[in-house]
RNA sequence: GGGCGUGUGGCUGAGCAGCAAAGGCAACAGACUGUAAAUCUGUCGGGGUAACCCUUCGUAGGUGCAAGUCCUACCGCGCCCA
């Protein structure tokens, strides 16, 4: 993998790149959409293509409970497998660590809130946080990596850094991630120093243990805290990875994340790529872009696509509310997808409320399509300096 | 014609003397950021911010302090016997 940096903004952190890998080119920043089980839920690979999207992150965790990396292996690797000829990552299983273990327990997300805190107070955590000793009820995580029992037949297994990278190896994507411990957002600072020990140590592992061409990727966590981060993104960026993920929590405000990421993207090396894990609402992304991330992944178009929720230029619609079943109208009068240049909101609002894939399909369609417009207009933007 | 059974809020279905009435579905609203499809939360007879008030359990009477719950008649539905 090659990253070259075309121009650098002025006015932020911004910056327009070229990420070269086997596989193609991704021209950055860049949404990167997720297929967590080597498929974009309800789309198959060409079409994923036609919403513009330039590469897939699939999960290690996943993959390895099934079919087995060995399937994919045999199939000839991941792009093989699932027939996508662009470029792909994979998420280590790191942050299964996180959401089988503590997220499970107490109905979390790794990021506590950014600003979208819940109104309701039967979601809010029953607890007020996660200190040293603690493990999660479902796994059990001790230096050498982490006990999960297989959510399929209930068999124990074990994930570690060289675990991880081995599987990741025989998955096959251009672009793999070091295996890291996602820490809880409500973890105390002396769970999050205890915690990126671990983690660095197992970054260590992770380039150790890797003997293929992929690009491998640290990752720096740290929480909420400043030094912790900063240390950590002294240490992870100074280690010879092809590029940075940045995980975990962000604070509790947009404002609070685009700092965060700011302290750590000071201090990580500039040539090489950054990637924010898991941040990408649509109102974040100028936010990240500007903080100088490379690339992010993000579910939210896919996930609240079968949901049933729709982002548009008129804003975040929910189609599956009735008064949509009178409107003949396309769902975004802006948009050129082929489902918004095809399809109406009644007919979408009709299938969403029977329940059938093939809503949740043209909505995931048109999302993808949506989110990968709006990162591209901030591409141009940047060329334009604007940004 | 005779016998037995049944009728509950948009639907379904508990309750068999102290109820605005369990549960489910539907409806409505909200949540979801390194994926969880079919999830989670709240509302769901009417009125008020609220303590509270009003109207409901086929219809009409009756017995009780009190009736969806007991009794009588009628109406509708189901099964069985003639």
């Amino acid at each position: 993998m090659n990253f070259k940096i075309l121009k650098k903004s002025k006015l932020s952190r911004a910056r327009l790149g070229f990420l070269e890998t086997e596989h193609g080119v991704v021209e950055t920043p860049c949404l990167v959409p997720v297929a967590t089980q080597a498929v974009v839920k309800t789309l198959e690979s060409k079409e994923v293509q036609e919403t513009k999207s330039q590469i897939l992150i699939s999960n290690t965790f996943h993959l390895h409970l099934k079919p087995g990396e060995k399937i994919v292996e045999k199939a000839g690797k991941l792009h093989n497998f699932m027939n996508w000829k662009k470029p792909l990552m994979t998420d280590s299983g790191g942050y299964q660590v996180f959401s089988l273990g503590f997220g499970r327990d107490f109905g979390l997300g790794s990021k506590l809130s950014l600003g979208n805190q819940t109104k309701d107070k039967n979601l809010l955590p029953r607890f007020s946080e996660v200190v040293v000793g603690m493990q999660p009820q479902k796994i059990k995580i001790n230096n050498d990596g982490v006990i999960f029992r297989s959510p399929i037949n209930g068999d124990e297994l074990f994930i570690g850094p060289k675990e991880s990278i081995k599987i990741q190896e025989k998955l096959g994507a251009d672009i793999i991630f070091a295996f890291d411990e996602c820490t809880p957002p409500l973890a105390d600072l002396d769970y999050v120093k205890k915690s990126l020990e671990k983690t660095h140590k197992w970054a260590k592992i992770c380039l150790k243990t890797k003997k293929s061409k992929q690009a491998l990727y640290g990752i720096v966590q740290g929480s909420r805290f400043k030094d912790l981060r900063l240390e950590s993104a002294k240490f992870i960026g100074g280690l010879d990875f092809d590029g940075f993920g940045i995980g975990g929590e962000f604070g509790n405000d947009k404002i609070t994340m685009s700092q965060m990421v700011e302290w750590v993207v000071d201090e990580l090396p500039e040539k090489k790529p950054r990637h924010l894990l898991g941040v990408g609402y649509l109102e974040d992304m100028e936010l990240i872009i500007k903080s100088g991330v490379d690339t992010f992944d993000c579910t939210v178009p896919t996930h609240y696509a079968r949901r049933g929720i729709a982002f548009t230029s008129e804003g975040k619609l929910n189609l599956k509310q009735t008064k949509f079943l009178k409107k003949r109208e396309p769902l975004d009068k802006n948009c050129v997808c082929n489902v918004c240049l095809n399809y109406k909101k009644d007919y979408m609002c009709h299938l969403l409320k029977a329940n059938e894939i093939t809503g949740m399909k043209l909505l995931t369609f048109h999302n993808l399509f949506y989110f990968n417009t709006f990162v591209e207009e901030i591409r141009q933007r940047i060329k334009k300096g604007e940004i």
